[in-house]
DNA sequence: TGCGACCTTGCCCCAAGGGCAAGGTCAAGG
DNA sequence: CCTTGACCTTGCCCTTGGGGCAAGGTCGCA
């Protein structure tokens, strides 16, 4: 006869694992001897083994009981099930695997692919590390909110990398980062930025724009990502700048 | 400003996990309102986007902290060691899958692959399904106990499956189960079973058979396998026989 | 007689939340 | 003004498969 340890032993588990399945009713309580020890003979080996053989192999242990009574084509059922199972599993973490490996380097952090690459680029232009980080906020702020308009627009955000007024304007706003908000050179950089803005695709004219209710819209243009008093002066002025642009716009159209 | 439920549907969470992360410490607690709820603006937005995007992708939520902290070189790395611990995971489970298609019957439950070639080839002799339990069992008795003397016999085992004489007592035992003890027909199985014993590798004399504790060799000799008086009294009847002829062996060898 | 190794039960702990309870709050409609 | 339903708050227990510890009883050996 055998005690608990010596059991264990043989089957390689603990002891502790050896309770906890005679408390979930995976192996028979044994008799006990005079002093209350538990004492179990060659066939709690087997049985035993036969658990920590499933539990191995990744069955849980509720469902080895069904395993271990079931008859043939039950067996294979289940075993099919509990296969299914690991498989998909499986092919979770390789998922999880794959989405990982983009996200080896900070500036990268949690972007889809396709802004990874933006990301990629931008990285070539040679902006602070702060200025960095807050575009790619941006990123994760616009999929966030609404991703399909951030896909829509992302192809032409890339595009403009290589053009040089956009550059120029990028390293404009990083070198104004900590600038005064009364500094002069605001002006300067606010028209520039302006003129660039009224180039591009406004993203109002987006298909799409108009099923994102205006909360969101203002969560997302209301973001710096970056704490700049002269961000902020710049962003008051370029409003003011494109207000006026659209409302002689406007005019003309309507006039 | 955001409620938390409304964060929660911006990031694709429950507003349980997002409490569990401010608890964590993997999120700030935002300010409260006049009535106690918590009140977000869009860097929370950010901020849970990152912290979700990496517990999807199977960073435990303990490193999460590390990894939105790291620079580049230390993201890199640490990106690179939960890679490592994915993959490691992912052969485990490939691992369990392979076994666990072995288990895909009762006879062949929980065996290693070699045992489970004979319990195939045995399958086909037709015994009693009671009968090749007992078989199964024995091996994972012996392979719990003693896997190397079990291995060690078992091609010689497999042989004998072709063996006529062998087949013809495994035969039966089969019909023996339910027997009375007192069967004449029980003289006759035990001393064909004796003849075959004779004929066969006497597992005492298996290289390592010394190493093996006499409680452990008790253990596995003592085990039927199946509750069958008639079976005992084989077990006797043959025990007797060997004994006899061992020592006239014995004799013979000695004198 | 003592010591170390073993056994017993019971309790708390891990990850990553889910679910529920009890109570407070908010906005809309009657 | 009141109700209703949806939302928020905290706190507690539950999950898997045990690990670890405490307090106490027991075993074999010197």
């Amino acid at each position: 006869m055998l005690t608990i340890g010596q059991l264990a032993k043989h089957a390689g588990v603990s002891t502790k694992a050896i309770r906890v399945y005679h408390a979930k009713g995976l192996l028979p309580e044994p008799d006990r001897d005079a002093s209350g020890y538990r004492r179990y003979d060659a066939q709690a080996i087997i049985d035993l083994t036969q658990v920590v053989t499933l539990a191995q192999a990744g069955v849980p242990l509720a469902r080895i009981r069904d395993v271990l009574d079931a008859d043939t084509d039950q067996a294979t059922e289940q075993i099919d099930r509990i296969d299914a199972e690991l498989r998909a599993h499986i092919r979770r973490l390789q998922q999880r695997r794959t989405r990982l490996r983009h996200f080896d380097r900070p500036d990268r952090l949690c972007l889809p692919p396709e802004a990874i690459e933006f990301m990629d680029r931008l990285r070539g232009i040679g902006l602070s590390e702060r200025h960095e980080h807050a575009i790619r906020d941006g990123f994760i702020l616009g999929y966030a909110l609404a991703a399909d308009l951030t896909r829509t627009i992302l192809p032409s955000r890339t595009a403009l990398l290589g053009d040089d007024e956009y550059v120029a304007v990028l390293r404009g706003y990083d070198d104004a980062i900590d600038w005064s908000p009364d500094d002069p050179r605001l002006d300067e950089l606010a028209d520039a930025a302006t003129r660039l803005a009224l180039r591009m695709t406004m993203v109002s004219d987006l298909p799409g724009f108009d099923r994102v209710p205006s909360e969101t819209i203002d969560l997302l243009t209301g973001h710096l990502g970056i704490d700049s008093p002269a961000w902020e002066r710049l962003d008051q002025l370029i409003t003011r700048r494109l207000t006026t642009a659209t409302q002689v716009r406007n005019t003309n159209t309507t006039g």
